[in-house]
DNA sequence: CTAAAAAAGATAAAAATAGTCTTATAGGGG
DNA sequence: CCCCTATAAGACTATTTTTATCTTTTTTAG
């Protein structure tokens, strides 16, 4: 259970490997898709995703492609699955809007804000820098 | 994402409905399917699988229904979410069986493991005797 | 023998996943 | 202005998974 998709998994690697790019190097889509072997449609439909909420900035047109939106330290996994699959949610009740009538007295409810809350922490804990393991200004 | 199925949800309800009741009584399937609100016949399928893997231990002909298959304390949820859903994987890189080539060098998988035994502590650490609220010989 | 109850397997509708394809839009260079 | 390149957006499709239901078989108490 809870398998990441290959959806999540494709929108990873292309960020990633983004993010290893020189900061201000706007990398071609065809080009990221073939360095982390993705399908080019099925990665610009993940990267128009992270278009719309500001992950990576976008230029059209002759010399157009991607950059990150914000630089890597301030991009985290958390970012990047949620950008892609949605919130985490470990099961229908801890969606935020208590969406289970049982929740109030049910015994298992906060096993699940318990998972929620420690994946949800690992994954904000990691942030593209890392991942891309940039080296520092020396 | 990493949301249960509702057979993951039936199958927990309906357990732990099962703990609740007196360590010697035979449930019938269609009583418990009635208590948490689930369809009789899918919840069959999942107690059949809880038999197989000695979760439940199943009586049929006349008189007959179900019981745990050992004591609540010794019945995690773990147990109970990988008997339906299969093991916990958060990524196709941590089944076990190493299946990504790039787990060797990829930054990303560690994250995964770490996602991966943090939920299978959780869900370890709760048994079905304190969901089911047993109260102790006095 | 018979009625009750789970086991097993076949079937099927609905939803999610994993893509593909086509058209529109934007920008740069000649 | 026209053409070439590149992303944006939306329609479309195939496959797989989920969520069941139905039917037949097996078991057993009485
Ligand atoms: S775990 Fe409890 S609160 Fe959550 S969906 Fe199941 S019954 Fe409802
Ligand atoms: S996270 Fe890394 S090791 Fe895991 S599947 Fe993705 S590329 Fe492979």
């Amino acid at each position: 259970m809870m398998e990441l998709t290959r959806k999540g998994e494709y929108a990873i690697r292309g960020i990633v490997y983004l993010a290893t790019r020189p900061d201000d190097q706007v990398c071609l889509l065809s080009d990221i898709a073939a360095a982390v072997d993705v399908p080019p449609t099925f990665l610009a439909k993940i990267f128009q995703q992270f278009s719309k909420i500001g992950l990576v900035k976008s230029y059209r047109g002759t010399g157009g492609g991607f950059i990150l939106g914000r630089t890597a330290d301030k991009i985290t996994l958390l970012d990047v699955v949620e950008a892609v699959e949605g919130p985490i949610i470990p099961n229908r009740c801890v969606t935020g809007g208590d969406d289970c009538e049982r929740s109030h007295t049910c015994k298992v409810h906060p096993v699940w804000v318990s998972v929620q809350k420690q994946v949800r922490d690992i994954l904000a804990a990691v942030s593209l820098k890392e991942l891309a393991g940039k080296q520092e200004k020396p």
